[in-house]
RNA sequence: GGCCGCGUACCCAAGUGGCCCAAGGGGACGGAUUGCAAAUCCGUUAUUCGUGGGUUCAAAUCCCACCGCGGCCUCCA
């Protein structure tokens, strides 16, 4: 088995990722108050493309990502739980689109706002259902497992389903002289008890303190032995969502809840986590504190991979800019899942990724290549009954093992692509003369990291659909467009087809005939 | 204020001391094909890697300064 190299935030240098035949692998999840946009999807389909590399290298991946339904609080600058709930403010967003007649498209017309769980569940159907049409194949496993009526839980956990195991563990860290509860009731982990925090990050205890500036709410930080403590559980009893535990009625601290689902799911020890950039502090920093602390092992996670933040057209994506896409938004505009995947994981995961509508493009005609490869494949193989072993390898077999070799240089994507890309483009000679069988084969290894051949088409559903009265207004036009051409009436075919173009519809002749769609 | 990353053609993007007068894709342009288009195919498109210095026989790659962009420093993928 060929061993891949990755870079390790923890260690800062590359290493050879597991060696062993079957790998863990927990990648933390979406957080479902609102529709996950494409920088989110980056970050998981980046996750997702390391474990389809580690699979086409061999390996067996047990890959673990969590779907954060459990409601924060929207001003917990000091990490002690201040503000709103953030699934409050969901729900009054809902309740809102409700009243204006505006809910979103999907929504369920009785669903009820001022529930945190049916909030969580709706907008976890919509993250499931993008996430599937982008080929993340945690959720496509986890969806067999439900329709086949297992519990897809032990793939996409859910926290609010979890939270008996995570007071267990902030029992373990009580007992152990980890945690302590504070005066004002809370449960808190003690950093000092700890002295590798800050491994991960870089940040030492004393940067903390200076950094914290004006952002640390002073009544909180009074209780707590030192200010980088953060929140284990907090009691509240008026909390939205609340649950029992031997310090009161109250809802788990925010890194908890992963360091407690990839114990239940995975043991003690894992042997890759990823995450966005910005999840390395504090939240990736406090799950090693609190996993290590709780297992009394040195490691926790034995490698950490982190993706960085995608800008759009160059400017950092934000919803004052405009520049702010969910998945559904672009699926709606007829884009395929194939271009967005492309898009989203062809720049190395360790760069700043630009997104552009004209990327879009690009990696939409990529795609289309690739399919008319495999089409004209699929096509000499039928023909072609024995594979040919006794054959020169073709391009695509050999493009494979460039491919595969650059995805083990830290998922350098960008090379892996070139060189399909390259052998796609070889010249047509190239391609005959070859097992047809075998390149179809390297094409679909290749894919089965890309993950886009199958995800080609728009998402049913998405496009606005046209009226059967356009449709066949469009068809008669076609039609006399088409004795036209018979007749060799070249003006009367052109202006035909004017009259297409301003009803926004693109005519294309081909062999079988005129096709048309959709400017 | 502290820490960190990046800046390669019109756009996206690989390359991190000699194989680079810099991969791959898109676009543009020229040609083949087509009634014309579309699609497809063939070809062209950076003596140069943010700017200015330096190190070296040799720099996109190392060092310094400056400019620009981005991330983290208890919301965030």
């Amino acid at each position: 088995m060929r061993d891949a190299r990755l870079y390790n935030s923890l260690t800062r240098q590359e290493c050879i990722i597991g060696t062993r035949l079957a790998l863990s692998f927990y990648s933390c999840g979406p957080t479902v108050y609102d529709d996950a946009h494409i920088g989110n999807f980056r970050s998981f389909l980046n996750a997702d493309i390391l474990r389809r590399t580690l699979e086409l290298l061999g390996h067996r991946v047990k890959h673990v990502m969590n779907i954060t339904d459990v409601g924060h609080m929207t001003e917990d600058s000091s990490a002690d739980g201040g503000g709103e709930d953030k699934m409050a403010v969901a729900g009054r967003r809902l309740a809102e689109a409700k009243k204006s007649g505006k809910l979103p498209p999907g929504a369920s017309a009785d669903i009820d706002p001022s529930s945190p769980t049916a909030i969580a569940d709706f907008y976890a159907a919509r993250f499931l259902e993008d996430a599937r049409h982008l080929g993340l194949k945690v959720a496509i496993e986890a969806e067999a497992i439900r329709t086949s009526g297992g519990n897809p839980d032990t793939l996409m956990p859910r926290p609010t389903r979890c939270i008996p195991q995570m007071v267990v563990m902030i029992e373990q860290l009580v007992a152990g002289g980890h945690a302590y509860v504070a005066q004002d009731g809370a449960v808190y982990f003690d950093v000092r008890s700890f002295p590798a925090y800050g491994r991960l990050s870089g940040n030492t205890l004393d940067q903390l303190r200076e950094g914290a500036g004006d952002r640390i709410d002073a009544a909180h930080q009074a209780v707590k032995r030192h200010p980088a403590d953060f929140l284990l559980w907090k009691p509240d009893s008026k909390h939205l969502m609340r649950w029992p535990s031997p310090w009161g009625e109250g809802y788990p601290g925010w890194h908890i809840e992963c360091s407690a689902m990839a114990r239940m799911l995975l043991g003690d020890e894992i042997d890759i986590h990823s995450g966005g950039e910005d999840n390395i502090f504090p939240h990736h920093e406090c799950e090693v504190a609190q996993s290590c602390c709780a297992t009394s092992l040195p490691v926790f996670a034995r490698h950490w991979f982190h993706t960085r933040h995608l800008q759009v057209e160059g400017e950092k994506m934000s919803k004052s800019k405009g520049n702010f896409f969910t998945a559904r938004d672009l699926f709606a505009k007829g884009v395929t899942p194939a271009a967005l995947r492309l898009e989203l994981v062809r720049t190395h995961y360790r760069s700043n990724a630009n997104f552009t509508m004209q990327g879009l493009q690009d990696c939409q005609r990529m795609v289309d290549r690739w399919s008319r490869m495999q089409a004209q494949l699929v096509g000499s193989a039928k023909q072609s009954v024995a594979a040919g072993e006794h054959l020169d390898p073709g391009p695509l077999e050999r493009a494979l093992a460039q491919f595969t070799e650059a995805l083990c240089d830290d998922l350098n994507v960008s090379r892996a692509i070139a060189a399909l890309n390259e052998a796609v483009g070889a010249p047509p000679e190239a391609h005959t003369s070859v097992c047809p069988h075998r390149e179809l084969a390297s094409l679909l290894a290749m894919d089965s990291v890309l993950g886009v051949l199958g995800r080609n088409t728009p998402v049913a559903g998405a496009a606005p659909a046209q009226s059967p009265e356009f449709i066949s207004a469009v068809e008669t036009l076609i039609t006399q467009r088409a004795a036209a051409r018979a007749a060799k009436d070249w003006p009367e075919s052109d202006r035909v087809r004017a009259e297409l173009t301003k009803l926004g519809v693109a005519v294309k002749d081909g062999p079988q005939g005129a096709t048309w769609s959709m400017a």
